[in-house]
DNA sequence: GTCTATATCCAGATAGAC
DNA sequence: GTCTATCTGGATATAGAC
């Protein structure tokens, strides 16, 4: 019985989520080069020419997860900016929905730290170059925004706002390298001791 | 002429550490595995043979780095511990320190970013991994007690003290892989900010 | 869509001349 | 000590059968 259009849509659509999920994990924590099309294809149980089937090569799967780290942060930062709350709390409410997610979702974890070992490499993919370079700035934007607005109104600490937005990110990215160590024994510290630097 | 048996030695110490001068520029950029004997070769000019009589693989030389890293941040771990200051002045004086080496030393920023992609990869020597987990609690360990010390004592907020020591530490290696990305348009963001976290 | 078999290429490591 | 030439293994990617 031969399967309808859906059906294959669907088909295909797992088999690239499993193939990006489970090179998302063993890129986080190997890396691209150390990564082999064999290692991704014993992962998800399939051959490595099926790998190849849907992907036609290793960097166009490591480029698909960069953008895909983007999309989500983007929108997790964009829904962020738009938020009707004073700065303070738009602050608080970041440090606690990163915090949650790092402690939770391995992935979530994954993407930070996959994203800032990308960013650092040269040895990646023209088009993931590409995507971190029109995207790297825009959550440091939004953060410094936030912090410069409160200062105004002056609910946040009065340090230099570029240096706060630096220290904010730097500070999650350092704790999804250490999930990234830890892995499950991982316990996301309270975000009252990292508020302490903003308000 | 021939040379003598000084000469040889510092010949030999000379090359060597061109070597793991140049290694640890580029393990620190692309990672072990993207990192080709060729590319330490060119960067040293030396020829790729040459690299072989000093050492006896790439692995080889990654596993020497990540000890000169622990030897290094041990030494200074030391220092701090011993430092005849109250607790609270001697965390403020550790984050002096870190941000200015991170800061003047390329070097200093590339050896924390390295052993914290090593710490996370699998795909590492064994011998490598072994010096990591030999080593790796030390640091937490002397900035927990002297949070504690602190605690005790009243000058240092009384939050959990393993949880302020791991932000301790994620706070220095995110702002080493900052320094990573930036390179020399890193600028280090004041202590200040941070010691609001513990005083 | 999926697998197995294989061609190709390139990096790590060695050998041997100077 | 240093270089060039070369061997070898393993990983990417393709071909072709089912």
């Amino acid at each position: 019985m031969p399967r309808n259009r859906e059906q294959n849509e669907q088909m295909r659509s797992q088999r690239t989520e499993q193939i990006l999920a489970a090179s998302l994990r063993l890129f986080a924590k190997r890396g691209l080069s150390a990564t082999k099309i064999s290692d991704i294809a014993a992962e998800t149980g399939m051959s490595q020419g099926l790998i190849y089937h849907y992907y036609s090569s290793k960097e166009e799967i490591y480029t698909e997860i960069i953008k895909d780290a983007f999309r989500r942060l983007n929108e997790a930062v964009t829904i962020l900016k738009n938020m009707n709350l004073p700065p303070e709390e738009k602050i608080k409410k970041a440090f606690d929905g990163l915090l949650i997610n790092l402690e939770k979702s391995d992935d979530s974890a994954r993407y930070h730290y996959l994203v800032a070992q990308a960013s650092v490499s040269d040895a990646i993919p023209e088009e993931a170059k590409k995507t971190i370079k029109e995207n790297r700035d825009y959550p440091y934007q939004v953060i410094e925004e936030i912090i410069r607005e409160g200062q105004e109104l002056g609910t946040i600490k009065k340090y230099d706002a570029k240096e706060m937005a630096v220290i904010f990110w730097t500070t999650i990215k350092g704790l999804a390298f250490h999930k990234a160590v830890l892995e499950n024994r991982f316990k996301a510290p309270s975000a009252d001791i990292l508020m302490e630097m903003f308000i």
